[in-house]
DNA sequence: TTGTTTTATTGAGAATTATCAGTTTAAAAA
DNA sequence: TTTTTAAACTGATAATTCTCAATAAAACAA
């Protein structure tokens, strides 16, 4: 709600190399799903692969550089940024999506700051090879539009689940999104500051506090060693249903 | 918040007639801009043009109907409904937007329900003419997926403004909000129901009514005869913006 | 018009949430 | 490790917002 605390981790991100798209593994689950290997083998812009740490900077609302960033492993936070600074996380990002997509239609500077929550592994892709793959293979518009639908979808959830109801239920819906972003094959996740949960739903961060303090004396939520937790999420989805 | 006061006016629409786009005088503002006269000469599914009254039903979430709307005059209000009944608007369209887009791209059924908050003329697309349209004009795919952008900056925007900081702060916006999408040649707009304000915003009616009672005193909002109103716009930016 | 129904407004008290300050815990640096 | 710093938690109080009830105003129908 105010100034954002400004933790922003300075270090530069670490370049992998040169993405080699047409031997990406995980391609059929990306951006470029649709494409044949052919079409990398032109004279495009070259996209990059890079992994940033927690908490660092992608890039700034309003700035206007030229890339789009296909997010491979990790979680980007999307804050919107007001005229007077203040400032709201309105979407999460995870691996198959796509950071700054507003550029591809139009948009001569980016939305949002975009901030990584976690190690991120992403490759940096150039609008300029976007729009010459866009007019080769009209099929690519698919993917692009699907992406631009999901988070679409995915606003409209978070308008409903974290701006309505009590701040209970509110941060029910939070540790919800959370595992289901985070899970890893333990069944365990990480929580985010308590800072960013403030900026998600608008409560204090004191308020979050005290709830998260109370699921883990009722069991709803279990903390593990190092740092990951655990949910009873049918515990929190009668939370969130409650009336 | 809670389900749906359910005010539906079940007049039916009135039919206008089929819509003859290549005469439609404001095409170059609509979904269908890039595509020539000649687009309809062929043998697609008819559009058709519709009035519907106040708080009338377009379509409900779930349903699976096949068009899509291209909204002509007045406002819509998209509402998410969630497993449990629970509502919330997530989305105001006015004219040169799009209702139900979601089916352009997977979504078998419609996302939120779609209700009127003004009389509302629109025009019925079957999503078969648009997929149809995509096919032979590879340029139509351009204002589609403005339109998808539009829908997501609105929506950022409202999570936003909607749903940070206090009450009032919140109402001011929406003030601000209805204003844009409103206003007349006069200056002059219309208030929704309090109870379509609670549910943009997650105020009590009870809470919004007294607040713009406040700003009624304050002169920030003027009513006029006629149930129309204007506002002191530097006034409300203010409160908008207070720390 | 008049009566009827719905919607908006207001009041009072209860409940929730925010704020501020202090303490504990965890993380990072030395 | 120890020290230092930052983040999370807790308590007390204040402020905001909600709820329920009652009244006023507006919209609608006869």
């Amino acid at each position: 709600m105010d100034k954002s605390s400004n933790g922003i981790n300075c270090t530069n991100p670490e370049w992998i190399g040169r993405s080699h798209c047409e031997h990406c593994h995980i391609r059929k689950t990306m951006l470029f799903s649709e494409l044949p290997d052919s079409a990398f083998e032109n004279k495009l812009e070259p996209v990059n692969h890079y992994i940033y740490p927690s908490r660092a900077l992608i890039y700034e609302a309003g700035s206007n550089k030229k890339y789009v960033y296909s997010i491979r492993r990790g979680l980007v936070k999307l804050e919107y940024v007001s005229a007077n600074g203040d400032n709201r996380i309105v979407r999460l990002l995870g691996p198959g999506t796509v950071s700054g997509i507003e550029l591809l239609d139009g948009a001569d500077a980016y939305l949002h700051n975009a901030i990584t929550l976690s190690e991120v592994d992403l490759c940096k892709i150039p609008v300029s090879s976007i729009q010459q793959l866009e007019n080769q293979y009209p099929n690519f518009s698919k993917p692009i539009r699907e992406q631009l639908q999901f988070q679409l979808k995915l606003a409209d959830q978070w308008i409903f689940a974290l701006g309505t109801g009590s701040a209970k239920q509110r941060v029910a819906h939070l540790i919800l999104l959370l595992q289901k972003c985070f899970v890893d094959k333990n069944n365990e996740f990480v929580l985010i500051h308590r800072d960013d949960m403030a900026a998600m739903t608008s409560i204090a961060s004191e308020t979050i506090s005290r709830i998260i303090a109370r699921f883990k004396r009722e069991k709803i939520l279990l903390k593990s060693e190092s740092n990951l937790y655990q949910c009873d999420v049918p515990a929190l989805e009668k939370i969130t249903a409650a009336h």
